[in-house]
DNA sequence: CTGAAAGCGCTTACAG
DNA sequence: CTGAAAGCGCTTACAG
């Protein structure tokens, strides 16, 4: 942030417009980036803003428009209960950094999926500048209230009214499910999502299609994100196919359960069977885990940067890609 | 948040007023708890705002009073180089979470550790709530700026102006190297953080302590809060005292480094060389490290709530116990 | 193209 | 103890 101060206070729209030789209501057209000013005004004002360091003053944009002082991060869950891992950190962090050189705050609020009006306080809140949906379902993008159009991102699915920011998943996974039948396997079975969760459904497609693709049975089942559930998931695709040579689950946590069930049945990873996450968090790195990149930080970035600008039109949905990192489990 | 809508809108002070039967002026009074106030007022206007769900807007509190709508997270580093770790991350996510029910919102700045003057902007920006300082030290506490007292807590160590929200470290830090006394270890080496932060100072203190008191030879030695530089100083302490049989790091990432740098030579954790860290990380977790709890979503959230609510007194120094836990390498 | 004026929601001297 | 009025920084009809 670089808010120089004029005589012991943060420059206002009043320095600015003193030191261009206008009035407020022009300096305020040009900060704005309104059409009908001259070029000379135009000039003028915004040296003046450079030179001053002015940056508008959130809290009074938000007294004389509809714009908030916060861009809300709203994560959704089962039963609206926060659970904050190490994604969702990255993702607050980030927007927070990047709403500051804005003046702007952030704030985290859970979601609960059940809730038939979810945006109802929130579409009604000045302080709202924006919403940044994470982990969201359907049925909550169904819910974003009218006057939150163009102003709510999704980070992961999106809908007709709400633009989308994620990993390319799909690609991701393609990747990685490559690289096993590369190393010679092919019964491979995946451990997905929750099943509200939609934002890994593209990686299941990929699954599905290259089972389909080169004739290998599918053997998906249900995980959750922890290295609990990937316990769980192991030993229900071991009861269902025995002789399976690699497991694929949708995020690294998983992974590391499904290693330490492995190795509980003395199964050896990788000679027996291959395992590979996602994401390529700092626990895949120390537990040598193949997995595929998650940008979360530039996607977390790009997301807030669209919530930041509110326009009329719906973003076209983004997506980031996704790095193979082979390590030894795979 | 719970922000109730009246006629579309949430409900402003003025329909609170007007429910309750006072005027605007009246209904401040009671919002703001001041003193000169009849009975009878009070309780209207409190039974109102509670019956419309009104909370404060942030934004039109900050026109008029100093009030800022934001609570800015200063994280100091040798550069200014943000660089955003677990830690960190827990923390933010914290303090958006605690903000978020009183519609502030958080943003996240870099602070210098060199930079003379790094309150000069934050001070005057009528936007800034209040700070929150991580990882910070004295020459930056000093730097506090008057008009910042009473709105800046330090998340680490304090000073005479800022008060300190901390988890006990002297306290954890005799635990665990108690622990390595009773598991029979003597040698005890310390890996300590970098020179210039002064948080882990506590558990310098408690080190040197208990090795005086029990006669044993003082070996510590820097380090920083990476894998990596754990490694480095592992092999700086098997140079300077091949006898060690013990070593403790001031955090769980540290420790991590120094398991591989001993096992890289064929030494064995915990039968040649108990190794501890600090934190209880995921990581410490699965890698079964000794270690000691860092509760940092509570001190976050006490010195968020700090921050929130000003006053004209310094609050005490608030520090939150560690637990032990003991797992494989010591 | 430009300036004076009104208004956003709130608090706080200022008179009563 | 209470209300009317001013003011915080900004934008946007409203007149020119």
């Amino acid at each position: 942030m670089e808010v120089s101060t004029v005589d012991g206070h943060a420059a206002t729209i009043y320095d600015v417009a003193r030191r261009a030789g206008v009035s407020k209501s022009t300096a305020s057209r040009v900060l704005t980036g309104q059409r009908r000013v001259s070029r000379d005004a135009v000039e003028q004002v915004k040296r003046a803003a450079l030179e001053l360091g002015y940056v508008r003053n959130p809290a009074a944009l938000s007294m004389s428009t509809s714009n908030g002082t916060r861009v809300v991060i709203g994560v959704v869950s089962p039963r609206g209960k926060l659970v904050v891992d190490e994604y969702l950190a990255r993702v607050v962090t980030t927007a927070a950094r990047v709403c500051a050189a804005e003046r702007i705050g952030v704030g985290l609020e859970p979601i609960a999926l059940n809730d038939p009006n979810p945006f109802d306080a929130l579409a009604h809140d000045p302080t709202v500048h924006g919403i940044l949906l994470v982990n969201t379902a359907e049925s909550v993008l169904d819910a974003v209230d009218d006057l939150l159009v163009g102003r709510v991102v999704s980070i992961g699915v999106g809908s007709s009214r709400v633009p989308a920011v994620d990993v390319d998943n799909y690609l991701g996974a393609r990747a990685i499910i490559g690289r096993l039948f590369e190393s010679g396997r092919s019964r491979v079975a995946m451990i997905t999502g929750p099943a509200w969760m939609p934002c890994v459904n593209r990686m299941t497609k990929a699954y599905l299609e290259l089972m389909s693709a080169t004739g290998s049975p599918n053997r998906n089942v249900v995980g959750g994100f922890t290295a609990e559930s990937g316990k769980l998931a192991t030993n229900a695709i071991l009861r269902q196919w025995p002789d399976v040579d690699a497991i694929f689950a949708v995020c690294d946590t998983t992974a590391i359960g499904v290693i330490d069930a492995l190795r509980a049945r003395h199964i050896d990873v990788p000679a027996d069977v291959a395992v590979a996450g996602f994401d390529d968090t700092e626990l895949a790195h120390y537990a040598g885990l193949t997995t595929a990149t998650h940008p979360v930080e530039a996607i977390a970035e790009a997301a807030t940067r669209a919530v930041l600008d509110v326009r009329a039109t719906r973003l076209p949905d983004l997506y980031f890609p996704s790095q193979l990192v082979t390590r030894r489990t795979a």
